[in-house]
Formats: structure tokens, C-alpha cells, sequence
RNA sequence: UCCCCGAUAGCUCAAUUGGUAGAGCGCCGGACUGUUAAUCCGUAGGUUGUAGGUUCGAGUCCUACUCGGGGAGCCA
């Protein structure tokens, strides 16, 4: 679909001109070609004579759209910067509209040249006016040749922590406020910003509701793993617990899933989805746990859990289809620096229907395997680590979908099978980041969810509301939780969950 | 939270059985060049994470702590 987009931007071949209006749209046009990010070739403003003087082309426009000959600016960071001692310079600018680099060529007759060329080093800034020419060099299409170049702030070589290398992530962690001047950085916020329009996207093309669901929660127990408590009062020793002076006059909390709202809205209004923060106080310090971290939650009535895995499925091959359309050269990036089976593994997602096998089979399957587990497989035991990543590394090599989970293991809202031993949840689990989904039919009998509570041991008094929907028109509905960055794990082959949220909160990092 | 590993120059890492701390890259200076992770030459740069201890002597051995990485659990 669509793949003219990326060959045509191979090939470097120049696309009709749609930038006639050069002096601030309202409406920003968008580009075919430009949509491969969807970054417009200037932005949008609002005509008058306070705004921009001078409208600046993102480099993304130039590179690939714009015709030689054409008089621009461009604005950016610069990367490196080449001097030629026969009176010029290269440099290459960004600007983040993009990975690839901007090469302006300065002679030294351009006035500052003398002066400020030696002060254009890795990590200055600059805006550069010329005419944009098709280049000689073979590693781009057109470059830019500076009339006027004005240094907007200068990057002290000695102490500018960007070095013109490869730097390590841990490195990187620790000046996340320069991070997204690297490339892979740069790239990461392009693709993710890709998945958020294209969840949007996916959502609203079939008609569900983009709802709110509450960051502050007093309803406790959700099941989902320790609050963060929320609280106005002094946490003195003699104060602690009692929650009766607080702001909200009992406990709050930050929530740790929208999902007992969302399936308010569901069941009133349709179909509908979340996507917001989510936070978990576990002392949790792997590379895919975040105590802050974006969960998008769809809630669907009438909905049983076929369908909810056929919601899954095609949910996450839309997320790796627009990747592969929309980001083809930082989706390169991906797959020649960071992981060089990602496409394959990717293009293997896209090619095949999810393998689908309840819990049950999931477990002969482990105890035939013959393999020494570190952890004993039984029916009802959870699966450990070690068991998903066999059953979808190397026994079945794709992403697989578990159901029916045993009744014990699972949490309370879970539709209860015939056999009352399951339960209506699925699992889905993809190589290299694990469980990625999970997601269940929820119980809509008010008898069965009554028991379950106290199956549980919940107060059923705390959830008055959520079972007063069981009890005025309930009906059947399903629904499943993504885990927004380890999608951006499996789409861009990044090992650690810190590197693909741009301030990422773990315990004892929050810095930035 | 548990297990394992680590912390040495701006960055990535070396340093024999405990004996005065090195390289590559980067920076800066010079040379060269329509260059493109440019290339070549040179300079500068370190209380070895913190606090104790053992020893004539500790980057190296011991203890505690802090931070980082990997794995596990919790989950998305």
C-alpha cells in the first residue's frame, strides 16, 4: 500500500511543487511525500506583522521536495561541521523534521564567515539563508548554499556532552535533556509520535470514543499493582493513614488503569478508547517496567473475546504497517544500527495470523517441550518469563495470543468460563518484548462478579458502581490494555523501555 | 525487592601474582581536502564512585554505602 512513498524518496526524485504559498499558510499543506512524517514544510502561522520574519523550511521539505534554484531558510542544529582550508565549509544541519542532515555549503566570502564559522561546531545552532542547489556529492540530493548564516547560540566544544560519536544509552540517560539531538533519539520521538496518530487513527476510523478516564483515582484495589498515594497533608508520622483531613477526604491515588471507567463510558455510549499516563509504584527495574508509562485501553460492549483478539491483531499490525509506510527512514535507522532483524520480525508480524492457544495447551506444550525450566510449568501457575519467551521465540517464532487463564491467577472482573475453572483473558505475547496486551472479557453476571469479589477478598461496598452497571442493563463486553512503549520496543528494536519515553520515571530516576 | 556484574581522562575501555595510570575516539592547534562517521600530525586532559580497613605500598584485597547495567518477580 502506499509504497510509492518510500521509492520515490529513494530514488531522490522531486515531487510536484505544492509550497507555492510561501508566506505563512493558515492551513499548513501537507504534502504527500512530506507525509512520510507528516511534517509540514513550514509551520502554520497566522499573517501579521508580529509574526515569524522569516519563514523557516524544515529540512525534511528541503531534502526531498523542494526544487534546486528555490531561495530558502533553513534553521537547526548542527551535527559537524567539515572546514576546507580553500575558503569554505560543510555542515550539517538538523532539525529533527527528519534523520538525514541538511548539508549547507559556506563560503568564506558570506559575511561572518571569519568570524563565527570556527564558533558553528557539533550542537550550535544556526539559520542559514541561500539558494538551495542540487549537490554534487553523491550522499544527497540538494544542499543548501548559504548567503547569510546567523549563529542563533553557540555549543562550547570542550563541555558540550554530544560528541560527534557513538555514545552508550546509559551515557545518554544521563543528559536526557540532549538526548533527542542523536539520531536514534531523534528517530524514536518520529516513530512514536507515528503510533500516537495511528492509534488515533485506528480508533476513530472505527467509530470508538476517545475518553477520559480519571488520573486521579480513590478507587483502590484495582488489581494492577501498588499507587502512588495522592495527598495534600504534611507526611508527618502521627498524620500517616489517616486520609479523613485530606483533600479528597479518603485515600487517593494515581491511577493505575482506566479500564472500570472506560467500561462505564462503554457501556453507554459504544465503543471507546483511553489513552493516558499510567503509573505503578512497584519497585520495579527491568528494561520493560516504568513507574510512569502510557497505556492505551479500548473497551468495547457486545464485544466477546474472539473479537477481542481479533481487535488485538489487527490493532497491533496497523501500529507496525504505518511504521513501515510512514517512518521508512528511521524504520532503515532501526534495522542497520540498533536491530538487524527488525524488519524481518516486523514484515513476519504482517504476514501471519497470530497463533492462538489456551492457557491449557500452553502448558502441555511447555511439559512436552522437554526443556529445563527454571521454574516448574503446572497448570495454574502463572507463565513465567521463561515459558512466553520459548512459546513465542522459538516455538511458534511470531506473536501469540494465551486465553483462558486459570480462575486463581487472574483478577476479579474476568468473565468466569462454563467450566469455572477459566477465565475470559488473553495474553498477547511478542518476541524479544513479552507480554505486550492483555486484555479479557469482562464478567457482566452480577451474581458471578458478587462471588468473585469476595472470592478475592474486595469489599464489594467499594465497588458499588461498578456493579450497579452489571445491574441496571448490563450486557457483554470486552476490552484490553497496550503498553504504549513496549509497543515502540517491538516496532523499533530498542532494548530498554527508558530509552523510548522521553523522560522516563523509574525508582530513584526522575530527574528530567 | 532478590540474584549476578560493574564504577579508571569529556566518551568507550585497558592496566600481569598488590609496586609511581594507558589506548582509541572526542575537544583544541596545525596540515590537507567538493567534503560527508573525512584523512594525517601534534598538544592538553585522571585525588581511579564515596567512606573506612588490611599492607612498607591499593585502580587491584576486605567491609559498608551510593549510583549504573543484566536477569527474576510484579505487570502493560
Amino acid at each position: 500500500m502506499r509504497g510509492g512513498r518510500c521509492s520515490r524518496r529513494r530514488r531522490g526524485e522531486r515531487t510536484e511543487k505544492t509550497d507555492k504559498a510561501v508566506k505563512y499558510p493558515l492551513m499548513c499543506p501537507v504534502t504527500e511525500s512530506l507525509a512520510l512524517n507528516r511534517i509540514p514544510a513550514f509551520i502554520p502561522m497566522e499573517e501579521g506583522p508580529e509574526t515569524m520574519a522569516r519563514p523557516s523550511h524544515r529540512i525534511a521539505s528541503l531534502l526531498y521536495e523542494i526544487d534546486p534554484g528555490s531561495q530558502v531558510v533553513a534553521s537547526g542544529w548542527v551535527r559537524t561541521r567539515r572546514d576546507s582550508k580553500n575558503g569554505f565549509s560543510f555542515i550539517e544541519l538538523n532539525d529533527g523534521s527528519c534523520m538525514s542532515n541538511l548539508q549547507i555549503v559556506i563560503d568564506a566570502s558570506v559575511p561572518g564567515y571569519e568570524e563565527h564559522i570556527k564558533e558553528a561546531g557539533t550542537g550550535a545552532s544556526l539559520e542559514v539563508r541561500g539558494e538551495l542547489k542540487e549537490s554534487p556529492g553523491s550522499k544527497q540530493r540538494v544542499e543548501l548554499h548559504a548567503s547569510e548564516f546567523t549563529l542563533l547560540g553557540k555549543a562550547d566544544g570542550d563541555t558540550y556532552p554530544l560528541q560527534k560519536k557513538r555514545h552508550s544509552f546509559e551515557y545518554l540517560r544521563e543528559i536526557a535533556h540532549l538526548r533527542p539531538r542523536t539520531n536514534t533519539f531523534g528517530a524514536i520521538a518520529r516513530v512514536r509520535n507515528c503510533v500516537c496518530r495511528t492509534i488515533h487513527d485506528f480508533f476513530q476510523e472505527r467509530g470508538f470514543l476517545y475518553v477520559h478516564t480519571p488520573i486521579i483515582t480513590t478507587s483502590d484495589c484495582e488489581g494492577a499493582g501498588e499507587m502512588f498515594t495522592v495527598t495534600t497533608l504534611d507526611q508527618t508520622p502521627s498524620s500517616a493513614g489517616d486520609y479523613s483531613e485530606d483533600f479528597f477526604g479518603k485515600k487517593a491515588s494515581l491511577t493505575v488503569s482506566g479500564q472500570l471507567e472506560a467500561e462505564i463510558y462503554a457501556c453507554s455510549v459504544g465503543p471507546v478508547y483511553t489513552f493516558s499516563p499510567t503509573f505503578r509504584a512497584e519497585n520495579s527495574n527491568t528494561t520493560r517496567h516504568l513507574s510512569e508509562f502510557w497505556m492505551i485501553e479500548p473497551e468495547v460492549p457486545f464485544f466477546e473475546l474472539d473479537d477481542n483478539m481479533q481487535l488485538a491483531e489487527e490493532f497491533i499490525k496497523t501500529l507496525v504497517q504505518k511504521c513501515l509506510d510512514e517512518c521508512a527512514e528511521d524504520m532503515a535507522f532501526f534495522n542497520q544500527r540498533i536491530d538487524k532483524e527488525i524488519m524481518t520480525t516486523l514484515r513476519n508480524i504482517l504476514d501471519n495470523e497470530f497463533r492462538r492457544i489456551s492457557y491449557t495447551e500452553a502448558v502441555d506444550l511447555l511439559l512436552a517441550s522437554g526443556k529445563k525450566w527454571e521454574y516448574p510449568v503446572s497448570w495454574g501457575t502463572n507463565l513465567q518469563a521463561e515459558h512466553e519467551r520459548w512459546l513465542t521465540e522459538e516455538h511458534f517464532g511470531q506473536p501469540l495470543i494465551v486465553y483462558d487463564y486459570p480462575r486463581t491467577i487472574k483478577p476479579f472482573y474476568m468473565y468466569c468460563n462454563e467450566d469455572e475453572k477459566t477465565v475470559r483473558a488473553m495474553d498477547v505475547l511478542v518476541p524479544r518484548v513479552g507480554e505486550i496486551i492483555g486484555g479479557s472479557q469482562r464478567e457482566h453476571r452480577l451474581d458471578v462478579l458478587e462471588k468473585r469479589l469476595v472470592e478475592c477478598g474486595l469489599d464489594a461496598e467499594e465497588y458499588w458502581w461498578y456493579l450497579d452497571l452489571r445491574r441496571f442493563g448490563s450486557v457483554p463486553h470486552s476490552g484490553f490494555g497496550l503498553g504504549l512503549e513496549r509497543a515502540i520496543l517491538l516496532l523499533t528494536g530498542m532494548q530498554n523501555i527508558r530509552d523510548v519515553i522521553p523522560f522516563p520515571r523509574t525508582p530513584k530516576n526522575a530527574e528530567f
